[in-house]
DNA sequence: AGGCATAATGCGTTAAGCGTCATACAGTAC
DNA sequence: GTACTGTATGACGCTTAACGCATTATGCCT
């Protein structure tokens, strides 16, 4: 077969899910920090905080919420908490998205010079 | 090599459009015109009106944005406008958060189950 | 041309989420 | 115990975007 025409329509539930999970990439604040943690490993949120830019109380809001969704985990360092990246899905999300947005800004591009 | 470590911290710009593609794909909404064309093919507005249940003006702005975005294409049939999806990318998204979403809910349940 | 369909656009209302300030909570040192 | 550091949470203003109603634009027909 050529194109399976996947199966169904998913339900308004799944639908919800499905853009729920989107929501969380969709706020550059929390993509930095993914992107952070990503980078520098494991870190505490002063850390963070100070990678940003943005407010304490903001920082462990986003952070709360990337936890709650399995994409950061966190654990005790005496006073301090470390979170790190604990789902590779996002990075595999974001290149296949860079890539993409990468082969647009080509082809318009080409578009403009013609050939 | 293995991992690269992937080069360095995207720019704040980067960050800019990679969660602006994600917001695009944040809203039920929108996803659920995405899987509707995926799903039937090419469609008219009216049919999109149908399937989603939601007003005319609001169907037509998502679409709007959607196209923008270079993921549904548009052309005409008469005094109808024909929608199809423009991008494979956003079907191998959904597959693999959906797949992510599953193994989420296997974890969860081998959990309560004890083992 | 006018009349009819289909789709896009102004405009207003409303809800959701960002971001900060102030406060409360957890852990350590003394 | 108190004092101090590090983090989470409640309260609030503000911006943004969804969503519908009414209107306007676009294309086909006679």
């Amino acid at each position: 077969m050529i194109a399976p025409a996947s199966a169904s329509l998913p339900s308004p539930q799944r639908l919800v899910e499905l853009s729920g999970f989107f929501r969380l990439l969709s706020e550059p604040t929390r993509l930095q920090l993914l992107c952070q943690l990503k980078h520098g490993g494991a870190m505490d949120v002063a850390s963070l905080i100070e990678a940003t830019g943005f407010s304490q109380s903001h920082i462990s809001r986003q952070l709360g919420q990337l936890q709650r969704a399995g994409l950061v985990s966190c654990e005790r360092d005496g006073p301090r908490l470390i979170y790190a990246v604990a789902d590779p899905l996002v990075d595999d999300l974001c290149n296949l998205v860079q890539m993409r947005l990468k082969q647009r800004l080509e082809q318009q591009l080409r578009q403009l010079q013609g050939v």
